[in-house]
DNA sequence: CGGCGAATTGATTTTTTTCAAGCTGGGTGG
DNA sequence: CCACCCAGCTTGAAAAAAATCAATTCGCCG
């Protein structure tokens, strides 16, 4: 792990370099003359299909991962087949570290589109942490961000009934897409979902998720059709779901 | 922030190096002959009586903290005067810090009992842990477990229903103080709360509540009474909240 | 054109909330 | 020492929200 050894390959460097997720993820603390700090260690670019498994719970921890393309759900799987959806990872987002790197997976990690991830090893990334604290600080913050985005959902699942929480996941999501509240009325933004996902994210059933939309829509709120979401009234959207038009940058929504 | 300085205030050095969370919270990272570098931008211990606000929403965050002693809740407020219990900070626990410090509060913290803490001012926190690296990577992993029981209380929101909610919680929080699952039919533990925060924590009403846990009580399951929590039957709450009998020790509770 | 996963819809049941009225027990002030 | 006060708990009855069950329908793909 010495960041000084000196001979290095230049063509993964030039990859980091040109990587569009190097200002968000664990890679935006590391300064660009540093860069190979990353390069070096991470694992080449790994593609995957929709459907496809990036981890499963219980299986042992080897690796981290940044998103470089595509959706990923983050979930956990119960007895009787039942589905929690935790989290999504989207484009720059890092995923897969835990509490305890020794302890196997508390979670599952599966593609919903297709996806490109930037495999990063386990032992490597701890031992950098362990050597480099503006990497390590900026990595608490980046996982106090999550959990900001975990408690988000807490709220929303414990307060808010079916209209609230389902307005509040699409604005979410948005949000994280464009980085702003929509305005626009009519905008329009990719949402490659599907209803059961939607009802697994916020806690409600897939029928009375559909239900729901379908109240939204004869609303001339928002229309959710072949993966796309369609805001036609965003006002009115930020009304239902109860945020405030303060966005914060940690992760989680401003509540009212 | 200079570690090195060697005109040590011995008394505060031996404040910490006596303190029973020491091996917990932030300062587990601090090896003993470091102590200093904590016992140096520590404030001295604030004493809480219940009720009492360590810091609310939108406010300056200026300080973080260890639990010393009592029960602080993690609440954030919504709208009309609705509260949700984001987590409980039980002696040991490190709360308070955020995804951006620079940003107001994003939750409230209160105390349950009454309660002594820790003080930590937010910038030698900050300095410190961009300057020494296996503080910073410990905190990154303390985080992590703080969003994997967010995660775990999603589960319980999203999934379960009155009496696995109520048990699951319940069991959470005897592990937090035990270290361990109930096993001894009739075990008992402090649980200083009101059957108002217990709705607030897993997304129920206090009615409800009250209902699900006189049947628990009904059933010789566990009874709750003045403060205090009477495990009946500790196979039977196992059985009741879906948790299996493996405890992680990340934060959270192994699911079945 | 048939098949299949996903979405929709209706009817019914279950769970939870809401509203409202008592109850209880510890603390306070007379 | 007693009366009463009050926050917190309990209980019942009615209303609301969501789940469940069971058909269809839709749209894409082979």
């Amino acid at each position: 792990m010495s960041p000084t050894e000196m001979a290095l390959p230049p063509l993964r460097r030039s990859d980091c370099l040109i990587c569009p997720a190097r200002s968000r993820t664990i890679c935006a603390a590391v300064p660009e003359e540093q860069i190979d700090r990353i390069a070096l260690i991470k694992r080449p670019a790994r593609q995957l299909k929709p459907h496809d498994v990036i981890y499963v719970e219980d299986a042992q921890c080897v690796e981290y991962f940044t998103v470089l393309h595509g959706w990923v759900a983050l979930t956990a799987l119960l007895e009787r087949g039942q589905r929690v959806v935790l989290d999504f990872a989207l484009p720059g987002d890092f995923f897969g570290f835990q509490a305890d790197p020794a302890a196997p997976r508390t979670q599952s990690a599966v593609a919903i589109t297709s996806v490109r991830l930037c495999p990063l090893p386990k032992a490597e990334v701890e031992a950098l942490i362990n050597v480099d604290p503006v990497v390590a600080a900026h990595l608490a913050h980046l996982i106090a961000a999550h959990e900001a985005r975990a408690h988000d959902h807490v709220i929303n699942s414990n307060t808010r009934e079916a209209r609230q929480r389902v307005a509040h996941l699409l604005i979410e999501l948005y949000f994280r897409q464009r980085q702003q509240l929509p305005r626009q009325p009519h905008d329009t933004i990719e949402l490659p979902l599907t209803l059961a996902l939607i009802a697994d994210t916020i806690g409600l059933t897939p029928v009375h998720v559909s239900r729901t939309l379908r109240r939204l829509r004869e609303q001339g709120v928002v229309r959710f059709h072949r993966r796309r979401l369609y805001i036609e009234d965003p006002d009115a959207l930020m009304r239902v779901s109860g945020i405030d038009d303060w966005p914060l940058t940690t992760g989680a929504l401003k509540r009212e």
